[in-house]
DNA sequence: CGGCAAAATGTAGACGTTTACATTTCTACT
DNA sequence: AGTAGAAATGTAAACGTCTACATTTTGCCG
C-alpha cells in the first residue's frame, strides 16, 4: 500500500532501519554500502517510487543541472532547430532546459533572467530582444556579477562580455543583393528589422556594397520593422499602396519575407511580377513549390555550437569562448 | 563593492542589522514591515543584486512554479505553436517551462518523467512516444501516485487516467479521403504512423468509411511508419520502385507527407502526376507556392487548451478535466 | 582470540528560505 | 502615566539532501 504522495530518503531510511545517510550513500555511492543493505534500500526505493528532490539536492551545491534558454520570439521558425539542438546536447550531459520566450518585451526579458537566476541555472543561452547599440538592459550588470556562463545567439548585446554564435550578416546581405542584381533587378526594396539593429545595419551594408559594384544605376528603398511578420506586411502594403514598384523585395529575415510576400499578393503581384529574396527560410517549405531564393543558415548548427560552447564553459570556467560566425548558404 | 557571486537573504539581514525573517517578510509581505525598514532592505537587496533562491524557497512548499513539457519529437513543426502557447499562458501565472524532447525513445521518456518529478514540477504536459494500446510505460503508476496534474497532448496513452487535448482523427481521415475521391482519385496510398497506433487506426477508419461510400471501385494501399519523415520517404520510395502507381498519396501527418513528396520527386513524379493530401501542414509554407491540400488543426489552440486545463487542475485539484477534441479544418 | 585496518554505518550540521509562535516596541486612549 | 492592543521584529525549527567527521562492526592475521 503506497499511499503517500512522495517518498523521501527519510521514509526509506525508516523502512530499512537505517539513517538517511546510508540511504543517500546507497543511492549515490553504492560501492560504499554493504551489498545486502544496498539491495534492500534499492528495493524499498523502487517500491515507494522514490524520486530524489532536486531542490533539496542542489540547495547546497548552488548548482542545478539546468540551463536556461531565452528566445526573443518563438514565432520564428529559426528557433525550432535551435531548441532541438540544445535539448539534445544538454540531455547528453544530463542538463535540462528551462525555456523562456520574451515575445520582444524588455520586461519579460528581465524577468526571465531573474527567474533563471533564481533557479540557479548553470548557464544561459540568450537571444536578446534587440541588438541596438543603445539597448543596455538593467539586468546586465547583475548577470555579469553572478559569473554564470552566458552564450548569446544570433543577436549580439553590445557591450556584453559574453561570447556567442552569430550569423554572417554582411556577407549574406551582399550575396542576396548580388543574386537579385544578377537576375536583372535594379530597383530593390529591402525590408529589414529595426533601423538601429546591428544585424540590419550589417546586412544593409553588404547590400549597399553589392549595389555599389553594379555598373548600372540602381535604386534602393529600405523599410524598417522588427523582424516579425505583421509590421513587414503593413510596411510593404503601405509602400505598394503609394504606387511604388520595386523590381524585387529583399526580406532580411524569413518572417519579414513572408509578410512582404503577403503584401505583394494582397496588391495583386505574383512572384513573377516582383522578385523575392530572403535571409533564412521556412524549414521544409521548399517542397511546397516555388522556393524563395535565400541565404539560409544552418540553425541546428547555431544551436549546437551555442550549447557546446556553454557546456564547455560550465565545465571549465577558465575557458574563454570566442564568437563564432555561422556562414550562410546561398540557395537559388 | 559587491564582490561575491550571489547574495542571500542572510547577507541582506546582516547589512541592515535585522533577522532573515524580517528580510523575508519585506520581500514577500511588505505590508508587515515598517516602511523605513522596508525601504532600507529593498535598497540593499537591489545593491547586492539579490535574487531569491528558488530551490530553498520551494523546498518547503514542495511546489515549484515549474511545469514540464515532454514532446515526442521537436522535429515536428506541430510543436512550435504548442510551445509558444504553453510558454505564453504559463508565464501569465508565473510558471516556467521545463522542456524535454524524448526523440521517440522510451528510455528518454522515462528519464524525462523522473527528472520532472525530481524538480517537483507542478504539472506535466505529456505527448507520449506511442499511442499503441500495448504501450504501458513503467513510469505510469509512479506518475499516478504522485497525483501531479498531467495533461496529454495529441497522443493518448491508453489506460492512463489523464485527460488531454486531441485531434479529431477519424473525421480528418474521412475528410481527406473524401477530398481525394472528389478529385477523381480511386487508387489511394495512405502512409501512416505505426500500424498499431490508435491515431493511425482512427484516421484509417475514417478513410475506409469514405472509400466505402464511393460508388466506384477503389483501391487502398497502406504503408506504415512512425510519423517521421525518413521512414515515410523510404517506404514510399520502395513502394514506387516496385512499380505501383497510386493516383494519390495521403500522408497521415505532415512529416510523412513531406517524406512521401520527396519520394515522389525522386521517382520523377510531380504533384500533377500523383495527388497529395496531408493531415497537418507546415506553418507559413502555403505561401511558397502550391499548397498541399490538408486537414489542418489549430495547434496553437491545442497548446492553449492543454496549458489552461493543466493550470486549472493545478489551482484546483478537484477539477476533473475532460478530453477535448480539436476539430480540423479542411484546406484545399 | 587479540588487535588492527577496512568496511559499514552513524551524528551533526549546513544549504537558503519560510512558518508558527514568541517577544518586543509602538500608539493611543483613559 | 498606565495599559491594551496593534505593529514590528525575533526565535526556533523545518523542508530533503549531502558532507565532514566520528563511531561501530567486520574480517583477517599472527
Amino acid at each position: 500500500m503506497t499511499k503517500p504522495g512522495k517518498a523521501t530518503i527519510t521514509d526509506i531510511a525508516r523502512r530499512v532501519n537505517m539513517t538517511t545517510v546510508t540511504v543517500s550513500r546507497a543511492l549515490n555511492q553504492p560501492e560504499k554500502v554493504k551489498k545486502e543493505t544496498l539491495a534492500q534500500i534499492l528495493e524499498v526505493a523502487r517500491e515507494l517510487n522514490y524520486v530524489p528532490n532536486a531542490f533539496a539536492r542542489h540547495l547546497k551545491s548552488r548548482e542545478s543541472r539546468l540551463i536556461g534558454l531565452i528566445t526573443a520570439s518563438l514565432d520564428n521558425p529559426f528557433y525550432g532547430e535551435i531548441i532541438k539542438a540544445i535539448t539534445r546536447e544538454a540531455k547528453k550531459k544530463n542538463y535540462s532546459l528551462l525555456l523562456f520566450d520574451t515575445d520582444g518585451s524588455p520586461e519579460l526579458e528581465a524577468r526571465a533572467v531573474d527567474t533563471l537566476l533564481s533557479y540557479q541555472v548553470s548557464g544561459i543561452i540568450l537571444s536578446v530582444i534587440s541588438d541596438d547599440d543603445d539597448y543596455q538592459p538593467a539586468y546586465l550588470p547583475k548577470l555579469e556579477m553572478t559569473r554564470i556562463p552566458v552564450v548569446q545567439i544570433d543577436r549580439k548585446l553590445s557591450g556584453a562580455p559574453f561570447a556567442g554564435v552569430y550569423l554572417e550578416n554582411e556577407e549574406s546581405g551582399y550575396q542576396g543583393a548580388r543574386t537579385l542584381l544578377n537576375q536583372g533587378h535594379r530597383h530593390i526594396l529591402v525590408v529589414g528589422g529595426p533601423e538601429r539593429s546591428n544585424i540590419t545595419l550589417s546586412r544593409l551594408k553588404g547590400i549597399r556594397r553589392a549595389l555599389g559594384e553594379c555598373p548600372d544605376p540602381t535604386q534602393l528603398d529600405v523599410l524598417y520593422g522588427d523582424y516579425t511578420r505583421e509590421p513587414a506586411l503593413d510596411a510593404v502594403s503601405t509602400y505598394l499602396a503609394s504606387g511604388k514598384r520595386p523590381d524585387a523585395i529583399f526580406g532580411l529575415n524569413i518572417l519579414i519575407t513572408l509578410g512582404s510576400l503577403e503584401a505583394m499578393r494582397q496588391h495583386g503581384f505574383s512572384r513573377t511580377d516582383i522578385g523575392l529574396f530572403s535571409i533564412d527560410h521556412v524549414p521544409y517549405a521548399d517542397l511546397y513549390g516555388d522556393p524563395i531564393p535565400c541565404v539560409s543558415h544552418d540553425t541546428f548548427q547555431v544551436g549546437l555550437n551555442a550549447v557546446n560552447m556553454l557546456l564547455r564553459k560550465i565545465d571549465n570556467p577558465e575557458y574563454q569562448p570566442v564568437d563564432q560566425i555561422i556562414k550562410g548558404e546561398l540557395k537559388t
